[in-house]
RNA sequence: GCCCCUGUAGCUCAGCGGAUAGAGCGGUGGACUUCUAAUCCAUUGGUCGCAGGUUCGAUUCCUGCCGGGGGCGCCA
């Protein structure tokens, strides 16, 4: 079926299969490809590509390593693609491709809309759970690496070729919404249909990011709530301070949780507002999250029960203290005793616990999901890592169905600690968005650009977007915006910009040739034959080269920093050339040789920016005045 | 107490078991008659927390300690 690969493998995999055929050739013995060890070669070593497999195996064949090298090389075939190999230090071995071979993959590059990027071969059906925001809490910065972070991985997973199932678990259920629902009534702001139900209880609230004391958001339709913080803490501070508006609450739960008509209509309400909050939260950030990727926890209540009973039958679920737990193996806490998960309090009622097994449950066996990623701070690894323990006791886990904790580190501030405002709470997220803007806009009109909103909007978003994208998730973060915005170093404005000055030769290149120069857009259009005199040129070419394996190892372990590290060199590569090789004043061949390099930068760095869900403006400078 | 993450240049961060550990900022010195100088070039700056171990080779893997963050039964 590979009879005409319009995507060429991986350069390493190229390299490395035909290691693995030289040793085989020497030695007699079957490695991987992965033993075949191909790294980058550090440019001073004159090379692209290096094997670093003869060391070890001159270890494993009691041979002298650089001996063991010779040996390898002299039965290396590699002619069509690199120059002769060279044996270096204990036994590297050096390989540098032939211009005129990456020439000619370049020409395929420029003819494949997907720049190399194969499509896999064995698609999966994933579930990715992100942003998970707070029902009647205004979103704040906790969300913005869940839904950055998952948006990326989405748009990564699409176009590898994936089926993607975006799930967003909203924190749509549980103890709070009982003073929320009776506080909205007593301000008017919803009308109160049913009578709450009494006794006390408690259910799941349960979002993703932290809770911690966020914004409140309710309101009915015209009426609005436009401070949702505040809302919330008043909420909250009658409960605390008044015992019969907190009965009232804790009836209303009770009443929420027996399915109460009125109550379900008021919490429905509630829900209905925080949406339409959330879906301009995503606008405004450029996600692709839609009403329809909507699953909160409320979704799961009438199957709690069926899963506490499986849990049960399967004899992993036992009472303890009046609770029903599960007690998955390896877990102990504090006094070495076995922590459990908790499928029903004491009090009858569920948490969360069980609703992420429900969740989970259902998106294995119900959705069909082969793999589910959780893009859920790290704080909660020991909890995922309990529902997925369990999870696989029962079988809906294994045999092909995978579940993989994306966990990400906090947002700091430049203090170094968590990041909030002067008065203690959280960032807005809206807030912050709008400083995003603003001083985009600022920075923009610094450089002589008319205001222009939209551009603003691509600047100061994709700034917030990739400072968080681009170190490594596991880490906390430190917000700045200084740093964020700057145009040197590994930001997104710096791949905004690069990627606008090479289009901008492109659009000159058309104006002055009219039409027919054969670059801008063209797809389908005829490669040039590529010219590499310039080691500059070469630099941006290996770098092309090098998208589909950095698209790969982004998606490896599902960490975005790797492209944008990749994304980052590339514009380098691009600013170096851009420099040293005039393009327009050219002659002939050569111009249309630097004119494809031009646009191949371009594209791979759009196609780049745009798994990371970045925009790349047209142009970030007003059109240079002319002689 | 136990578990997880983390400690790389003054600051913010990369670094896939391999060759003199890399960027950006900052400091210093250069480059705009010429395709966007929001750029580029040069230079300064590191006992890779500490101590052992495995290995031909360790910033990378293992163990212990120290420092920072987080988690550990009816909140989510």
């Amino acid at each position: 079926m590979a009879t005409q690969p319009s995507h060429p493998a991986d350069i390493a995999q190229l390299l490395g299969a035909r290691v693995v055929r030289a040793v085989e050739h020497v030695l007699g013995e079957q490695i991987t490809v992965q033993e075949a060890v191909i790294r980058e070669a550090a440019p001073e070593h004159g090379a692209d590509y290096q094997s670093n497999a003869a060391m070890a195996l001159a270890k494993r064949f009691g041979q002298p390593p650089r001996q063991l090298a010779e040996q390898l090389v002299a039965s290396l075939d590699v002619e069509d693609l690199c120059e002769a190999p060279a044996i270096a230090g204990p036994g590297f071995i050096n390989m540098r491709l032939k211009d005129s071979w990456i020439s000619e993959r370049l020409g395929q590059l420029y003819a494949d809309p997907r720049l190399g990027v194969a499509p896999t071969d064995s698609p999966a059906r994933v579930v990715v759970d992100y942003s998970s925001p707070n029902v009647a809490k205004e979103m704040h910065v906790g969300h913005l690496r869940s839904t950055i972070i998952g948006d990326a991985l989405v748009r990564l997973l699409r176009f590898r070729g994936d089926e993607v199932i975006a799930q967003n678990h909203l924190g749509d259920w549980g103890t709070p919404f009982g003073m929320l629902i009776e506080h909205a009534v007593d301000e008017g702001l919803v009308q109160a249909t049913g009578d709450a139900a009494h006794g006390d209880g408690a259910r799941g609230d349960g979002p993703r990011g932290d809770g911690a004391g966020a914004a409140g958001a309710a309101g009915a339709g015209a009426h609005a709530i436009d401070d949702l913080n505040s809302f919330y803490r008043q909420a909250n501070s009658r409960f605390q301070a008044d015992p019969a508006f907190a009965q009232r609450a804790r009836d209303r739960v009770v009443a929420l949780q027996d399915g109460d008509a009125g109550t379900l209509a008021l919490w429905q309400t509630l829900v209905q507002e925080s949406e339409a909050h959330f879906r301009d939260a995503y606008a405004r950030l450029g996600v692709l999250l839609t009403d329809a990727d909507i699953a909160g926890e409320s979704t799961y209540q009438d199957q709690l029960a069926d899963v506490a009973s499986e849990l049960q039958q399967r004899g992993l679920a036992v009472d303890s203290d009046g609770a029903l737990c599960v007690f998955p193996d390896g877990f102990t806490g504090r006094d070495g005793e076995p922590v459990p998960l908790i499928v029903r309090k004491s009090d009858g009622a569920y948490g969360y616990d069980t609703t992420d097994l429900a969740a989970l449950r259902h998106r294995t066996r119900d959705l069909g999901a082969t793999e589910v990623l959780y893009v859920v701070g790290a704080p909660q690894r020991l909890h995922l890592e309990m529902v997925f323990a369990v999870a696989a006791e029962m079988g809906w886990l294994g045999d092909g169905k995978q579940a993989f904790h994306v966990a990400f580190g906090s947002v700091l501030g430049e203090d170094h600690k968590m990041l909030r405002t002067r008065s203690g709470d959280p960032v807005r997220l809206s807030e912050l968005l709008a400083e995003a803007e603003d001083r985009a806009a600022a920075v923009l009109a610094q450089r002589g650009m008319e205001a222009d909103a939209a551009l603003a909007r691509a600047i100061g978003i994709g700034a917030v977007k990739y400072a968080d994208l681009a170190s490594d998730r596991e880490k906390d973060y430190v917000f700045s915006w200084e740093r964020m915005l700057a145009f040197e170093g590994n930001t997104s404005v710096y791949l905004q910009y690069a990627n606008a000055r090479a289009l901008s030769v492109l659009r000159r290149a058309a104006d002055e040739a009219g039409v027919d120069t054969g670059i801008a857009g063209g797809a389908g259009a005829g490669a040039p034959a590529f010219d590499l005199r310039e080691g500059a040129e070469r630099d941006l070419a290996l770098a092309l080269l090098r998208l589909p394996a950095a698209i790969e190892t982004t998606l490896a372990d599902f960490r975005p920093h790797k492209l944008c590290t990749y994304l980052h060199g590339l514009a380098v590569s691009y600013s170096g050339f851009y420099e040293a090789c005039p393009v327009l004043g050219a002659e002939d061949g050569l111009r249309q040789s630097r004119l494809g390099l031009c646009e191949l930068a371009s594209r791979a760095l759009v196609l780049g920016l745009d798994q990371l869900g970045i925009e790349a403006p047209q142009r970030l400078s007003p059109p240079p005045a002319r002689a």
